[in-house]
DNA sequence: GTCTATACCTTGATAGAC
DNA sequence: GTCTATCAAGGTATAGAC
């Protein structure tokens, strides 16, 4: 519509890739300055809370990506197979298959109260999801909430030894064990 | 033996928890003074090289718990199942039953390459241990490296959830989990 | 081995011109 | 909306007395 949001949101699309490449401490504002061509006081015109707004924000950005790419699928309404595979492809698209990191799993470290507590609010709605997604599979509801639990953790864990090990295989693997796994009777 | 072994072991276990709550950039050496109530001084008294030693010193201390507690379990050459068994309580412990994050998961971020390169180093050998664990216990060899990246994974997903959550149910699950399928026909 | 004091730098954040 | 210049605070690290 006009510069200002235009401008916002290509600020927010890096800052998304700078807070989980380094997490909430690890990245300055002198680094932010750098990576967007900004000055510091131009970050603060657009941001006027500071970092702690900026990160904030991209929990917002990242909530409405999951919103619109992710949540949609869990909670819709058409085949679950095919649903779960939109939520797999659009992870594996968000995580470059498993090359970037989580913000649920590297913005709670340095991160205020306000962002812990959308960490927890996003990993309960996905949880919620996934179990959903499980009973309209056809699993009983104990073994739902328990395949939703086990998805949630595996993404998160493939994507912690993947950034250790230097080698996305693990994430990979992880999505085709969901992809053959989850639904499974 | 002496003092300065002492000391520097007791300095070691408050930095643990410290870098492993909340990251390598998150905590600062006026935090650190604080907590060990040893001035700024002393601490470069006992590690010259600052911050980037007292972090390596800490994957040093954490690597030799490893091998006295797990790693003895996994390359060991008792019964599998309580090798295995041995194994989850120790990582329970050091966990402290799923509320604490791993230092494999945290350090990496703001961590120098040599952290890095330890992060490396430690998943590889939990991997072939876990690996050698399971084909001890009669599965086959590409059965036992899947089962022991997913013990990885699930390990370390479990925590992150657990964190996320501020509720260390999903650890639990994935101990219990781990105690009745890693070895399971 | 521990301390006080301090040097020096980077941080997050602001003021005010344009 | 963006800039230059600057601030106070906190960061890592060091000097030197005891």
């Amino acid at each position: 519509m006009n510069a200002a949001r235009s401008t916002r949101e290509s600020i927010l699309l890096v800052l998304l890739e700078e807070f989980r490449a380094c997490g909430f401490d690890g990245v300055s504002l002198s680094r932010i300055s750098e990576v967007t061509g900004l000055g510091k006081a131009s970050l603060y015109h657009h941001f006027p809370g500071g970092k702690g707004e900026m990160a904030e924000a991209v929990m917002g950005l990242a909530a409405s990506w999951l919103e619109a790419n992710v949540f949609s699928a869990l909670e819709g309404k058409g085949d679950p197979a095919e649903r779960m595979e939109a939520v797999l492809q659009a992870f594996g698209s968000f995580y470059q298959q498993g090359r970037k990191s989580c913000l649920l799993n590297v913005m709670p470290l340095g991160g205020a109260p306000e962002i812990r507590s959308a960490v927890d609010g996003v990993m309960r709605r996905l949880l919620a999801g996934f179990e959903k997604l499980a009973q309209d599979g056809g699993l009983k509801k104990a073994e739902a909430k328990a395949r939703a639990e086990a998805a949630l953790v595996g993404l998160q864990g493939s994507l912690v030894v993947s950034r250790g090990l230097g080698d996305n295989t693990p994430f990979l693997n992880q999505i085709r064990t969901l992809q053959k796994g989850f639904l499974a009777a």
